[in-house]
This record gives structure tokens, sequence and C-alpha cells, in this order.
DNA sequence: AGCATTGCCGCAAACGTTTGTTGTGTAAAA
DNA sequence: TTTTACACAACAAACGTTTGCGGCAATGCT
């Protein structure tokens, strides 16, 4: 079966086809009766319009792209969930490529972008990807680009990102306003500036509201390593335990529950996360929200107005609040 | 900037369009001097061919649906990164489009589909779906569908499912081989096929294998509900939990949690998943493994036999395996 | 030399739209 | 009545490809 195309219906109707495709937009030059005509002969037919040639015609193809490590991902894939979301919207689809967290995936995904015309991308940075040309030849090209999350260090590029000083302050401060002492705080991968930020912020806002902290950092790049780490740590009964992301909070429960401490009465425990996790323990841990959903919300916002033709290169941070569960 | 055309070429190199193009195919027609001449312009001018032009004059556009209740969801995350992996290496790209498990939303997404005039769609039924008309208009348009997971009940219909008979059995033997008497078993929505399924295998096993079995079976529409469901049934002390899905294991886990339980010495537990959710538990949950991994893997496959011109109806069931935790 | 064959390439139509321009016929203004 | 205006609709070009067909020169064969 051959789907209907305006010529066909021009010829039923012994019109021509561009007053078929006037009619349908409710172009101004066409008769109310012959639009009538038109409309319903249309719907009875089921026409669709080929998005290929209106896409070919118009030379822009309402696609984004959407780059992330991968999407078996609670955080990214509420923020595709977001970002799906509002394209349906406003008649865009939506292209989702996994970069494996390798740089040459993403570069690859990038070049498909390109060949796809895509009009606009979402871009999440693989942990070593450091060179950003290509995302430059994008913007040359006058495609936009939104990076979200993982983000450039430098370079003047469109940023979203869950507010990572405000995220680890709140935590640490809900940790200093039960009293702990004795602190052991997660992080992950040292190079990204994600870390980098939280590092900075859990640690001034310690220093600054007490003296008498024993504040222990560390890194780790897997949940088996913060399982293993507190494994060991744990035995020196730290009074607060703090965990940057969700990975990382997985394997500390895992040591928690092998050891069968009892929170938040042995210990506390709080995170930053999108919160499915924390709410899947009992108690249910508190955790700074960093919401990929918000996050992506915001991330489309930003790309409607590079669209729009704001050339002013913005930086949003996501807000975070507190959520209470029962580990503090 | 505006990007390079076949035409474009042709004018630098003062060739016709039509040899551009043929040489870029290495189409014997074109000599090699010819060719070589043309590639290497192409390449210096970074020639992406237009898609949207090629699937135009081709009447067929490389994309592929999937349509999932919940794109934040393991299972179908997983499910999805299959595809995804496969349609790349097969040089399709994914339109994913999630329906919130609402058939009207599930309706909209199959026109959305028809008007990108995908090339095959996968989807996954919502629970209240009953009406397969939509899906027989596709077909109709030569377009294939691979139900996956949720499938209809009737019909002919290409469908791939996690062996649910399959691993309902594994798990119910599993529990028998460890002499469990009292067995409560935790099912979903008992109107889709899905969980008709595992309910029968389950009990039937049950009954086969042993006469003194005491077996409950309930079924619950979320984790919440089977958090309480087990709160009250935890006091009757079984000896044994199946949960037949992530979504009822959280709930589940939550209770023994609150109840401080010692597993597996209190009670064994064991679950139907992906395994993602399983491992985040100490000890880890003993499962029987439904991979959307491999599923996706199945159905891509599938897909490309249909579009080969298969006309044959399949119904493939993968295979699980049981993984052992500590948790039996 | 005459003829057919072959190698190489261009012409042009087609895919389904959109849109600037042009061409009607009719009604209002002069 | 002639002019002016306007409402309505058709024409045609363009977007970037692909591909059947036809053309022309050089080569091979009798």
């Amino acid at each position: 079966m051959t789907s209907t195309t305006l010529k066909k219906i021009a010829e039923v109707l012994g019109l021509s086809i561009s007053t078929i495709s006037r009619a349908l937009k409710n172009h101004p030059d066409i008769s109310d009766k012959t639009k009538q005509k038109i409309v319903e002969l249309a719907n009875a037919l089921e026409y669709e319009p080929n998005v290929n040639a209106i896409h070919l015609r118009n030379k822009s193809n309402n696609v984004f792209g959407i780059i992330v490590p991968s999407i078996s991902n609670y955080f990214y894939d509420s923020f595709i969930a977001a970002v799906e979301e509002e394209s349906r919207k406003n008649n865009y689809s939506l292209m989702i490529l996994q970069s494996g967290d390798k740089t040459d995936a993403e570069i690859q995904n990038i070049k498909l972008c390109r060949q796809n015309r895509i009009t606009g991308l979402f871009s999440c940075l693989s942990t070593d990807t450091k060179n950003y040309e290509a995302y430059s030849k994008l913007k040359e090209l006058n495609i936009p680009v939104i990076f979200f999350d993982k983000v450039p260090e430098e370079g003047n590029f469109n940023k979203v990102t869950v507010g990572d000083t405000l995220a680890a302050t709140l935590a640490a401060k809900a940790i200093l306003s039960k009293n702990k002492k004795n602190i052991l705080a997660f992080f992950g991968n040292e190079n990204l500036s994600i870390t980098k930020k939280r590092v900075a912020a859990f640690k001034q806002t310690c220093n600054e509201n007490s003296e008498e902290i024993k504040l222990k950092i560390l890194h780790v790049s897997s949940s088996l390593e913060a399982e293993n780490m507190a494994d060991k740590l744990l035995l020196k009964k730290p009074d607060a335990i703090f965990c940057m992301s969700d990975e990382i909070l997985t394997g500390v429960m895992k040591s928690v529950l092998k050891k069968r401490l009892n929170i938040p009465y042995d210990l506390s425990i709080i995170a930053i996360s999108n919160g499915y996790i924390p709410k899947l323990y009992y108690p249910e841990i508190t955790y700074v929200e960093t919401s990929g959903y918000k996050l992506g919300k915001l991330a489309f916002s930003s790309m409607l107005a590079c669209l729009n033709g704001s050339t002013f290169i913005q930086e949003i941070a996501a807000d975070s609040i507190l959520v209470e569960g029962g580990s503090m």
C-alpha cells in the first residue's frame, strides 16, 4: 500500500498541488470552501506529510541528538525522559546515542549527528574527553550544543549542570547539623569538573563550620571499589558517610548491610542522588536531590533559546534540595 | 556555513552530478582516475550525504521506532541499549518513545511513528492495551512490528519475550530444591499475559514436585503495595519469597530490611530480574536472569528477518538462567 | 575500412514538499 | 463603462539524491 501524497489529493480533487499544500496549512489565499473539501479528503485518505521531503525542502530536520555515557542509568534516563517529553511537545524527535564513556565512541556519535543534520545536540562528556574540536565544528555549522552534567571546564559552551557546589554544601551542612565529627566522604573520578566542585564545596563547608571535624576524603571509580574501601574503613567507626553518587552509595550500602550496621544509630549516611536508589533501602537514605528530569527540562529550554537566536552563552546550575530519609 | 553537496563537487571538478554520485558509490562505470579525484575532493570538503534527500529518493528512511512504557527502567534501558547498538551497526537510527504505560500515549506514539515513516517498530504494550488495530494498520503499510516483553495474547504478531514459563519454573525449582514449604509468591498485574504465564508455571512446578507445599500467591501493582503486603505477611513466617519483578523485589526488600531479617537464615528470597537490583543487596539476591539486553538483540534480529522478507511469524522466548546470590 | 563492442560519462526524471510569482475571474470604485 | 483591486488558484523552481537511458569516442574484430 502506497501512502497518500499532496499530489494524489490534488489529482482526485482536480486542483493543483500547491493549493492542497496551502489549504492544509490554513493559508489565507485558499477559500474556505476549498479548504474544507481538501481537509476532508486528506483526513479520509489519512494523509501524513512526508517528513523527509519537508526537511529536504526546508533544510531543517527537526531532530535533536543526545549523547550520554550510558542509557542504563537512572540519572541519564530521567534526563532523557524529560528531553523526550519536551521534544515531542515541540514537534522534534530525538536521536539517542551512547558513548559508553569512551571518547572514541563520543566522536563517532558526533559524526553521526552531523550526518543526520541534527538541529541541535545535547551532550554529556566522556570522562577522558579533553578535546572539544568536534563540538566547535558543530557550532560553526550553526548547530547549538548544550552540555549537561559532565561539561567542559573551559571554553564558552552552553552548559547545564546539577548545582554541584550547592548540593555538596547542603550535604555537608546536613551532616554538621547532626553534630557528626568523624566523616568519611566518597567521591568519584577526580579529573571530572563535577567531582572537583563537589570536593571543594564539601571541604570548605566542613572547615568553615567547625574545627574539630575529622574528614577523610576518598576517590573511587566504581561501586565495587567503594564497597571494598567501606569494608576497611568502617572498622574505624566513622559516624557519618557521604556518597557523591548513586554508584558509590550502592557500594557503601552493600558494605553496611554486610556488617548489619544499624542506620542511623551506628552510622549516618547521606548521598547526592536522583532519588531512586536512596529510597530502596530501609531506612531510606537522606539525599540531596539532583534531578535528571529537571536538568533535562532546563537543558531543553536552553536549547530553545539558542534556536531562537540567543547567542548568549548560558551556564545554568539546577538547584538542589535536601530530601530527608531516615538515615541521619 | 553551507554544507557541501554533490552539485558543489560536480561544479568544482567540471563533472556531472551523476558522475559524482556514482564515483562515491564505487560504480564500475566510472574510471579509477576520476573516482580518485572525486573521492579526494569529497574528503577535503567533508562531504556528507544528505540523508533526507536519500530517504526521499529511496522511499525508505532508516529509522526504527521503539515504544516502551518508561525509559527510566533498567530492563527497558538495557533492551534499548541493545537495539541501539545493533541499529548503529546496521546504519539505522532510533526513535525512542515513552508511553508511560498509557494506551492513549501509546497510540499517539504509533501515529508519530507513521508520520516519520519508520522502517520498523519495536513495541511493548501498555498494561491496558487490548486493541491492536493501530498495529495492524502498520502491518498493512508493510511496516514490521516486533513486540517485546509485554506482547499481545492473540493475533499473529511477531513477539520476543523473556522466557516467562521457563523463568518462573526455574525459580520455583530453586525454591523447592532448598526444601522450602511455606512460600509467598508476589506477582504483578494479573491481566498481563506475562503475569499469567509466570503464575501458571510457578504453580504447576510447585504442585508437581511436592504435595506438602503451602503456596500463597499475591498480585500487587506497585513497589509500595508489595512492601505493605510483605509487612503483614512476613509475620506469618514464610520460609521463601518469590518476586516476579524488580519493582516487587524492591518493595519486599524494604520490608525485609525494616524487620532486620537475616537472609537467608530467617527467609529465602528469589526474584526474576535483569540483575541490577538483586546485586544491590547483601547478600545478593538469587535471581533468574531475564536479560533486556539479550532480548534486544533477539528483537533486532527478528526485525532484520522481517525486513528481508520473512513473512514467517516468529514467537521467540529468550532463555533464562539462574544466577546464584546468597539469598537462598 | 566498416562494424560492433566497450568504457566512460552526461541528461533528465523522480522522490514530496514549500513558496515566490503569475494568472485568472469577479466585484468594487472611478 | 473603464479602471483598480482583490480573492483565489495554478505554475514552476528548488531542496539533494539516485538511476535508467542514451551518447560519444576509442578500441577490437572481420
